[in-house]
DNA sequence: TGGATATATACTCATTTCGAGCATATATGG
DNA sequence: CCATATATGCTCGAAATGAGTATATATCCA
């Protein structure tokens, strides 16, 4: 799961007309996975790859359908600056909230959540058995979606998306899709669509405490495209001045000198990341502003 | 990686008189990677498991010696409450502090730390090329070991591990065990002791925001012997006034009613885990004051 | 030319959280 | 009865956090 962030959206690289993340079989002679997947994946989209993390190891009975050969797939998140050349033939990058429209709180509360989703997920609660499979079912809506005073927690992308698996609520949950259901989102092969909701999980968390958000941005930038960048990854808004003094006083950025020009509003400093900060915070925290409840 | 507390210690299963970490091959037939290995370790160890949570996945070269036939190996760690019969044969708990003597603060600096692991890794940071070679050692062993005004960070094991392993200081490093430096620790099979490094570190991050130490408290305890648990996790005192603070705004323990007998000094409250806030925190966050400076 | 508008940047303030110390209560052991 | 060990409750100041306000400097367009 390739990840980069461009005009204000996150996107993810995507293959078969975006019905696929970028996959590939493991190839020998390499010296360790990391190194392979970089490689390919330079390869493949000519890319530099920046940060990468392992992120899941599957080997589920019920992901290929045959028994005798089980397949292992190992998933990772890696970040990229979009920038440079288009990518190769048949990939293209999509903005991940085509796929988690429920997901992008930074112009309010999504239309699809209390249109489709939460009526969703109310019957499919009432549908339970006996009294308290109905109420836990209750329970875990409202703390995954923010609901009855429960506030929304950017973090629970993975949470949300299998409650909406449980309730058959997206595609992929249907074997034959005959229902009538009206299903959330386009679906993608296999369980990509879950290897998505684990990544953008992961990284929304991450964002938070690790200076990654860098891995994504030009060389050089605006504060505020830094916190539009912040905003597309977390899916919501975030306090501006507030912002500002976290990024300043923890010294992740130098000025550069030069001032944006060609912008609506006043010209804005120019900024680089301090990567002598890597050394001494990439292991030891640092923290962003996303709100915490 | 299966982790036990007993008092007041945090123990690791270990095989091979404590050579290697339990492990095993992958048993088709599993619905999943997970329910596998859960029904293999409670066959192996008679012990039920509680929290089950994937570490890594290896596959690099220099793991087995012939290139053909590469093993993949996921490593995972796991928590148990140890009270129960002895675990099956060959298998032991052992105290974790033996394999990292320098991981523990509980009772101040560990003898090791000033005594030899300081001036070895001085020395390697010394018989570095160039100076900012030299200074980039320099750099990481301050930070990892919170020399010079850095304060101890108990999350670095890992980070730790690998300076001790790049200096050559861990007997692991070595291919022919010719050398006359002082190594630090018993060594174990493979890369067994990464991963055991890999597993403290995720441990000790995981207890300040998910309670999993919940998972290795007997039914019923007092608030100091979770205290102690934390501890001995963590590798460091926690401040006791503070710890109830946090506990018990958090509502995450309720009275049982009964008290401690048969103790020195004024016998304590007991307590069981409100199991209902996993419904509500395990997801949505938790903390303990284990400081983080 | 002069608002309207958009962005940049600086400062303030109340609340919450956190780390640390102090005080008191109730047991055991001699 | 006193030393000691543990339990439990309270206070206080420093730091972090969330939210609001004010001012500066651009562009756009009537």
């Amino acid at each position: 799961m390739l990840v980069a962030v461009t005009t204000g959206q996150p996107r993810v690289m995507t293959v078969e007309n975006g019905k696929a993340l970028p996959s590939g079989p493991f190839e020998l002679g390499h010296r360790s996975l990391q190194s392979g997947l970089r490689d390919w994946v330079e390869q493949q989209t000519r890319h530099p790859l920046g940060y990468i993390e392992q992120l899941y190891t599957f080997a589920d009975r019920d992901r290929a359908g045959d028994e005798a050969q089980r397949v292992i797939s190992i998933s990772y998140l890696a970040l990229a600056r979009e920038e440079q050349a288009a990518p190769a033939d048949e990939a293209t990058w999509r903005n991940w909230y085509n796929y988690f429209p429920w997901e992008d709180h930074r112009d309010g509360v999504p239309p699809a959540l209390p249109g489709v989703i939460v009526p969703g997920l109310n019957a499919w609660a009432k549908a339970a058995d006996n009294t308290s499979m109905r109420s836990e079912r209750q329970q875990r809506t409202a703390i995954a979606f923010g609901l009855d005073g429960h506030g929304w927690n950017e973090e629970l992308v993975l949470q949300r998306y299998e409650l909406l698996y449980e309730a058959a609520l997206v595609e992929e949950a249907h074997r034959s899709r005959a229902k009538d259901l009206t299903l959330i989102g386009p679906a993608m092969a296999g369980d990509h669509r879950r290897i998505l909701a684990t990544g953008i999980a992961r990284l929304r968390a991450k964002i938070k405490y690790r200076p990654v958000v860098f891995e994504l941005m030009p060389p050089v930038f605006t504060l505020l495209q830094l916190q539009r960048s912040v905003e597309a990854l977390a899916g919501r808004l975030v306090h501006k001045p507030n912002f500002r003094r976290l990024i300043e006083q923890q010294e992740l950025v130098e000025e550069t000198g030069t001032m944006t020009a060609d912008m609506r509003g006043r010209p804005a400093k120019l900024f680089r990341f301090r990567h002598d900060v890597l050394a001494e915070r990439a292991v030891a925290g640092t923290k962003l502003p996303v709100s915490r409840a």
